[in-house]
DNA sequence: CCAATATACTGAAACGTTACAGATTGCCAA
DNA sequence: TTGGCAATCTGTAACGTTTCAGTATATTGG
């Protein structure tokens, strides 16, 4: 199955893609000089770069990937590598939607490498590299000794991270405060007169799980209200898990008065939880969550929200590979988004 | 930039990548030889065959993607063309995880190709014609007469929609049956005693917008029940456009007694509009909606939910694509899933 | 006026793959 | 023995791009 049509050599022709060649036969010139005018090279003079750029726009030239890619290496590909039974729905749209608004208008296309629980999450990453697939890679889920940060450090290959490592390492990353997102959850409640507070953390494992952790524990001291533990279930628990082990928690004499859940699908779960013990939000324990779309206040008016903008830090994620693509400092590409306030529903 | 590191020819490192010339060296053979038994060509000799396919086992060899994209123009890339500010957010998630589970022991990769509000929904699809980005397209919001399934159909290109067209044209699609779930969720208010039911319809102008429209339609003379027209919101409509204007609804003397959804996030804003009128789910009014995760069960109790299973779409879809690729008849590759019984809240 | 040098451009090679058109060998029929 | 042919294998060219190593022409300095 050969594509080629017919011709030997130069196309005057005019229904093929238009390449260099094309665009030297027209112009008159070489394909070496027409590749260089387009991309700005100081010895081609003035005039025949316009000239060259001015003809390659008209016919509406475009390079060719593979050409380019087999050439020179250079994919133009981003790769967003999701774990596809854990990720949060809504991160998932809105990360996309994020990195595609920043690539929009570069030769970027963004494609996205699943793995599934069963496999290890090295995997995916390993392929990416070793197939040379991508120049840049974003991935979630990230742990404070991650060993996808670390080999694609060494291997020299640009990407970031969607939660930060902790291993003295240094490369690019968004986050979002949940230090903070649990400070202000458990100030929040404070304020209302709860002081038995329970927390759903975030999965085990993850870097934020700590900064959660920390930031829930390190405020309860501060205004002096005391933990219920609840380490039996974490965000990436089913619906139903959650749902069962807080009405078992919500039956128990010394049940908490708040909780603080670090995503909003576990709240729904919460919640139900919490009125199958037959107890009421808002009047028998206050619910503090983070959400990332505005749907919370919908379902129950009592709770409390904070909001995290996950198209936000897809947006944060795809600038910094760029960045580093593009030569910048990966210390320099780092950014911690704070929660908004804790907010109430309001009419 | 030159990627070469010194080697002129044969290369008997161990470092680079594998190709076919390496592959050739290892076996004294020729590299059209190890590129034939690679692909099981029948003029390659069977011993010959399996001695290359296991070396090249051994070695992890896997072709270069720009190379066989540049020489064949296969670019192993499926698209999926995606609107990203209307899109339904499970949609996103699930369709994707559901594409890259049957595309994950093939060659493919997923690519998504975005495309907003303000542009014309057929420019990523010429872009990706027009540069040859994809073997294979997936796109959704698909309208009866949609220029983008025209377009690709006289381009050749293999494609599927979520969703049907109505052109007298063959293609791959997969459907939700939208009739069916009309025409179920009508019966079951009926079955409640419901007989003033209004429509909140998908976005005007896509395609199962008719079917959904019409299986409202037939079901309600079937019951005897009669309509409330309610055309000023779609589910395309924000959160709070919706709210309102079920709130005026619900306060009018002619108030429905029943409502059918189609989307699960309008049924948010469509109960709180009820409650904002201070009338009663469930007693003042039903309300069936369709659903893609099993979530509004815990926002109310009172809901009456039919599953759409997206990523059952999203792995028909790509299977469509994949076997028009592979030759098969477009309109072998067609299919539409039945809605699940209405189901009220179970325990 | 000549040589040196800067300016503007160019052909060939290479990236890894596949298709085409041979090339080599062994075997069989005439 | 020879011609033919099947069975295997191989070199070359081409896909579109960029880089290397030039070439040709004009400009400058002495």
């Amino acid at each position: 199955m050969d594509r080629r049509v017919t011709k030997k050599d130069d196309d005057t022709s005019g229904k093929e893609r238009p390449t260099l060649k094309t665009l030297a036969f027209m112009t008159g010139l070489g394909v070496t000089t027409v590749s260089r005018a387009l991309k700005d090279a100081p010895e081609i003079g003035a005039e025949t770069r316009r000239r060259v750029q001015l003809v390659a726009k008209q016919i509406g030239y475009r390079p060719n990937r593979a050409g380019v890619r087999l050439r020179t290496g250079k994919t133009n590909v981003i790769s967003l590598v999701l774990d596809t039974e854990r990720e949060i729905m809504s991160f998932v749209s809105d990360i996309i939607y994020g990195v595609t608004e920043v690539i929009a208008d570069t030769p970027y296309h963004l494609i996205v490498t699943p793995y599934s629980r069963s496999q290890d999450p090295l995997d995916p990453v390993r392929y990416l590299v070793e197939t040379g697939s991508a120049d840049g890679v974003i991935i979630s889920r990230t742990q404070p000794n991650d060993p996808r940060a670390r080999y694609m450090l060494e291997r020299g290959i640009p990407f970031a991270t969607h939660g930060r490592t902790d291993m003295g390492l240094v490369h690019p990353y968004h986050d979002f405060d949940n230090y903070a997102f649990a400070g202000e959850a458990v100030r929040a409640l404070a304020a209302k007169g709860r002081n038995r507070l329970a927390l759903v953390t975030p999965p085990v494992g993850l870097t934020y799980y700590g900064h959660t952790v920390n930031g829930f524990a390190d405020a309860l001291s501060e205004v002096g209200a005391s933990e219920v533990p609840f380490n039996t279930v974490s965000i990436d628990h089913t619906i139903e898990q959650i749902r069962m082990r807080t009405a078992q928690l919500m039956r128990r004499d010394d049940r908490p008065d708040g909780i603080v859940s670090s995503a909003a699908a576990a709240t729904l779960a919460i919640v139900a939880g919490i009125e199958d013990a037959g107890l009421k939000l808002g009047r028998d324990v206050d619910v503090v969550s983070k959400q990332s779309s505005e749907l919370l206040h919908l379902f129950r008016r009592e709770l409390l929200v904070v909001n995290e903008n996950f198209r936000l830090a897809g947006s944060e994620l795809a600038r910094a590979v760029l960045g580093w693509i593009g030569g910048a400092e990966p210390g320099t590409l780092q950014s911690l988004s704070k929660p908004s306030e804790v907010l109430p529903y309001r009419g």
